[in-house]
DNA sequence: ACTACATATGAATATATATTCAGGTGTTTT
DNA sequence: AAAACACCTGAATATATATTCATATGTAGT
């Protein structure tokens, strides 16, 4: 499905490849993930849906931002934040199911 | 794709979405994961193309391996390692074309 | 202009993690 | 059985990270 042939790969390869996976690799920012995927949401709201401060949510959607795996808009008061990368939405479903099938 | 219905992520799933992504979350995990997709490898190999000590190599594979993203056998002295789980291998290509793609 | 609300930011802290070093285990050869 | 090789393990350390708290910024309504 993917590419055959491979050669060493160089650190700064690997290190953009781990900074992606890293996105995901925090239980808060996983559940952020999942109900982003799911619908559009605010910091308020996440911050409800997940158990923790709209503080640590607003951090971690800086940094997902800054990754460019959520986009935000401002509507009025609120900001509304969602993934609109089909490419982020599959790999993140990938490491869900991969997880749901045990 | 995948699944279009969801609901609340619960906890206990998040944190192990989040353990597995971790597994690819750091740069020498990432380089050890993409030489052992290429081919079957054993620990002195890795840490040389990796530039780490031996060391850190087997600290990285006894967690890799724990996972199940990568399985061992022995040879005489030298302890092989490959991937074997073709759901993973996907997993990590996505991720790496991500990065390649921009 | 003031208040209320939603989000963002920065500092501080506590916890996790990657790596190395020193020494230990298992295997082969002599 | 001793030496050499490949790998593993545990402790120590240095760095990264997630979270909260306090405070700031932006927006809407009065």
């Amino acid at each position: 499905m993917v590419s055959p042939i491979q050669t060493n790969l160089d650190e700064h390869t690997a290190a953009h490849v781990a900074e992606l996976f890293r996105a995901f690799s925090d239980t808060s920012r996983v559940r952020i993930m999942h109900a982003l995927i799911a619908r559009e949401s605010n910091v308020g709201a996440l911050a409800e849906q997940v158990g923790i401060s709209e503080s640590a949510v607003s951090h971690h959607l800086r940094g997902l931002r800054q990754m460019r795996l959520v986009s935000s808009r401002r509507e009025g008061k609120e900001v509304h934040y969602r993934v609109d990368d089909e490419h982020i939405i599959t790999l993140f479903n990938q490491g869900l199911n991969h997880v749901r099938q045990g």
